[in-house]
DNA sequence: TCCGGTAGTCAACCGCCGTTGATCACGGTC
DNA sequence: GACCGTGATCAACGGCGGTTGACTACCGGA
């Protein structure tokens, strides 16, 4: 094997190691998903996958910034910015059997881990929360956080606990008035009056 | 020791332990919770715990039927329902190193487990959602439901992720933000038209 | 043909954790 | 005082899971 083919192999495992990572966290949390699990779908061994990424945790922190990475690109004009955070959050109910998972899922099961959610935070800050902030007006940090909690509150009680109420229905109900809400934290007053 | 005061006795252990679980399996996980944990909170032997309850999966089963046990009630008036609402979110802050934890927090905690998520969405449905869609405009589960989601997603951020732009300053700004926005949700027109 | 480096494997270690069965301590009963 | 039910303990087992270090297979280069 030649020096180039011979690493360009190791970058390929390891990417595929990373994808496996990736949907593994994304359905069981962080503690129920094994190393073990994550070889065996890859087909390798246990130890390859340990000395590739240097420890579990890290293999966590690289597989959220992975799924994190695909949608985060917020519309220029803040009166669009509801109705694309809408489409984001919704768009992942057609294949939800047997395509990819949401790139929010890997989030929400992994929360129990006082680890993961160190690393969650400083992704969810930086990548999301503080971008978003400079999308809203009268930028506030504040502000895009409870954009975010909405958003977070809305794909746990969709995608984990399944709550019927908020699957659907077509005709585009729930995307615009989720839209309409997320309009409406943009333009909440700061001092809580209403 | 008498039949009686015996009995009584094994009652009131069962119950410390108990606490101790809601305790525990409110700050960390259901896999990070560990029955050494719960028994050394209350003086007694791991084996006792188990002896107790059977099996640490149906320890936590009570402790989640224990830990929402608290009664909700909402106001009357609906214009008050927001603030209602913001100050229950927000009321575990002053102490939360050594008082109780908020009675959501086992909820957020163990979203990972399948078998738990099951017995929170029945939960949250029949006994948060639904009486919520009676106190709202327009009774509507749909809306009820994006409440639920914002707080959720509210408590995640804050008491699981600790995102610092989420912490009360003082003044009640954040709690008056939050009542702003739960009101804007009821009154959010159903077709989403903003 | 031998050398060296690197992808990938093997086997074992170690600590944690739920679970189990034997056992102790003690107070009421006869 | 002997017996016994019961709250509670103790020590150990068995398995799982992350981690580790030695080892193999293979290939390009000298």
């Amino acid at each position: 094997m030649s020096r180039a083919s011979a690493a360009q192999q190791a970058a390929s495992t390891r990417e595929r190691i990373l994808d496996a990572a990736v949907q593994r966290f994304s359905r069981r949390s962080y503690e129920e998903t094994g190393l073990r699990d994550i070889a065996a779908d890859v087909g390798v061994d246990v130890a390859y996958v340990h000395r590739c990424f240097g420890s579990k945790e890290k293999l966590f922190a690289e597989a959220v910034r992975v799924a994190l990475k695909a949608d985060r690109s917020f519309p220029d004009d803040s009166r669009e910015l509801g109705r694309a955070l809408a489409r984001q959050a919704l768009a992942r109910d057609g294949k939800h059997s047997h395509g990819r998972t949401g790139s929010l899922d890997i989030v929400i099961r992994s929360l129990s881990s006082p680890q993961a959610a160190a690393v969650l935070r400083e992704f969810i800050v930086a990548d999301f929360i503080t971008p978003l902030s400079r999308h809203v007006d009268q930028p506030s940090l504040r502000r895009a956080s409870l954009i975010m909690a909405f958003l977070a509150g809305l794909g746990i009680l969709r995608n984990v606990l399944d709550v019927a109420s908020l699957r659907e229905a077509g005709g585009g109900e729930l995307e615009a008035m989720i839209a309409c809400i997320i309009q409406l934290i943009i333009a909440a007053p700061a001092s809580g009056r209403a």
